[in-house]
DNA sequence: GCCGTTTTCGGCCCGACTGTTTTCAGTCG
């Protein structure tokens, strides 16, 4: 994607003129014009076609110069000048915590600094501190903070953070009576991966809760401890940061720290014109207090709806819950079934019964064992005859389960020449039909789940993209080729709820339903506890601005055999 | 560099913590 490579460009642009000291608006302009292409849906190259550039919200005469010279030269003139000033090998340095803009730019004009191992000898010969305006402890913290940079600073999955951050809640609840405890930032927001785990408290404790968080087993370095803030490292590296505020003002504070940073600052700003300010404490019309205890509270008085915080991205939810539009989302409990679960048969570790049971406990009416099929060996796929025995197997727990129903079903592969791993016969008597591809991801695999989808037996598609959020890219493919097909055979696109997948991503979600596309939620389940990941396929639709209606597990098991069986 | 139901000029979200300051700058989120 071009849009891809001109936002990392112009985010260059910006550590460049931040590094010299340039107007941080205009640094703030670069920036946020780089995050609006970096998810922009619609390709970059129809829009300047069709002389829309300047529609881009943060696009002006000069961006739209920038975008244009890109799209017809290949580069960015501005870009090559201003890297001629600042070379990307200093700029990077700014990516060292407690290494900011001023701070590279002494070293460099004073020591003559010009990449990292020219500013680790600075540090070691103490030339670094002797700087006025730096002292021994600033070096010390610089010196930390390269020990971090160097470790490569990975953002872990949302599946991981979820549970650390409970984890944290309740061993400060243990301490503390406080009611008033919740994540925010990113991690509230559901993104796929955090960076870091926020907690917010509400209390008039500060102090005593930050000092009790620096002593949590998990701590292996404290970072800051003030009266109101703390920030630590778990000996698994990750940084978490809490905030404690006046029970009065947590709403306002929830609201302030889940973001997204892009969120807030269009909020602000609304706020600004209307002559309110709002901050952690609370919304205030000059000095008078007007909003704070509750996030409703906070939003309301600024004219809006409160958007839920999978929204809050800066895509257009802002106007949305101005004209008190913001849409439905779907929720956990309008959940009534798993549409993607393995058993021992292949390369899961539960028995059916078992699975089912877990199901029952979590509220669901059905359940959709899909093991694989013969071709995937790797993963024990079953043979034909072994198919049916786990059918009669499923019909006769169905005679014997109470408040839960199992569908049969299987992930089929998607042959190298598009066609599915089971005959019709077989396909015919399944209650649903999972196609998904597990070998040759860069042969023509747009072409084979287009031509996989002309079987009227496949319903579903699983990760489509095949993207692994921390190994691989995914597939070639053509995913709104792929859409436009789903949408004309009526076959469902799969959320895929396993944390390291979550594929389709919020994104892709969002355009599948701009197409036209049902997506079914498969938590892809090995074992009984894997289907708590539910929750996380949940939080990518809901990210993906999709309503119960959108989604294939809202419906009873009568209506999915009936979609199954209707060719 | 962008933007306009206050503005085509003069704003642009806002506060905590740290360290080095003797009243505040830098960094971070």
């Amino acid at each position: 994607m071009k849009s891809k490579e001109i936002s990392r460009l112009f985010d260059q642009i910006a550590d460049a003129l931040e590094f010299q000291g340039e107007n941080q608006f205009k640094v703030g302009a670069y920036r946020k014009v780089a995050r609006t292409l970096s998810e922009m849906a619609e390709d970059i190259e129809v829009i300047h076609r069709e002389g829309r550039l300047r529609e881009i919200p943060g696009v002006g005469e000069g961006i739209a110069q920038h975008i244009t010279e890109y799209l017809e030269t290949g580069k960015i003139s501005k870009y090559e000048e201003e890297l001629k000033k600042v070379p990307a090998e200093l700029i990077q340095l700014m990516d060292i915590p407690g290494m900011g803009p001023k701070t590279l730019a002494l070293a460099n004009k004073k020591l003559g600094v010009k990449n990292l191992s020219d500013l680790k000898k600075a540090i070691e010969n103490g030339s670094l501190a002797g700087i006025p305006g730096l002292g021994e402890k600033k070096v010390g913290n610089i010196r930390k903070g390269i020990a971090r940079f160097e470790k490569v600073k990975e953002r872990i999955p949302l599946g991981m953070a979820l549970p650390l951050a409970e984890e944290i809640m309740t061993g400060l609840r243990g301490k503390f009576k406080i009611t008033m405890i919740s994540p925010a930032g990113s991690l509230r927001r559901m993104r796929e991966t955090v960076g870091d785990i926020d907690i917010l408290a509400g209390s008039s404790q500060g102090k005593k809760i930050v000092e009790a968080f620096t002593r949590l087993p998990m701590v292996k370095e404290t970072l800051a401890a003030g009266d109101t803030k703390g920030s630590i490292i778990t000996d698994e590296g990750l940084q978490v940061d809490l905030r404690v505020v006046p029970e009065k003002a947590f709403g306002a504070a929830l609201q302030y720290f889940t973001g997204s940073q892009a969120h807030n600052v269009k909020l602000r700003g609304i706020a600004h014109k209307m002559g309110i300010k709002v901050n952690e404490y609370g919304v205030f019309r000059g000095e008078k207090l007007i909003a704070g205890q509750t996030e409703e509270g906070v939003y309301q008085s600024l004219g809006m709806q409160c958007p839920p915080p999978e929204m809050r991205e800066d895509r257009g939810e802002i106007e949305l819950a101005r004209e008190g539009k913001i849409p439905r989302l779907v929720e956990i409990p309008d959940i009534r079934g798993d549409l993607h679960v393995h058993s021992r048969h292949s390369d899961g570790s539960g028995e059916i019964e078992e699975i089912a049971g877990k199901a029952r406990e979590k509220g669901y009416q059905w359940i959709a064992i899909c093991d694989h099929s013969k071709s995937a060996r790797y993963a024990r796929g079953l043979p034909e005859a072994e198919v049916l025995k786990v059918i009669e197997e499923i019909e006769e727990l169905n005679q014997r389960l109470k408040g839960i129903r199992v569908l049969a079903g299987a992930e089929v592969d998607i042959l190298p020449d598009g066609s599915l791993d089971f005959p019709d016969r077989i396909l015919k008597k399944l209650d649903v039909v999972v196609g998904a591809v597990h070998q040759g991801f860069k042969k023509n695999v747009t072409g084979r789940m287009t031509r996989a989808m002309d079987n009227p037996y496949l319903k579903i598609i699983a990760h489509p993209t095949g993207r692994l959020i921390s190994a691989r890219e995914g597939y070639e493919i053509d995913i709104e080729a792929v859409m436009e097909k789903a949408a004309r055979t009526g076959t469902a696109l799969e959320i895929n709820a396993h944390y390291d997948r979550l594929d389709l991503d919020d994104l892709n979600a969002m355009k599948a339903k701009k197409a036209g596309v049902k997506i079914a939620i498969g938590t892809d389940a090995h074992s009984v506890r894997m289907l708590d990941y539910m929750r996380l396929g949940v939080a990518v639709a809901r990210r993906g601005w999709l309503g119960p209606e959108d989604i294939v597990n809202t419906w009873s098991a009568d209506k999915i055999i009936n979609w199954q069986k209707k060719q």
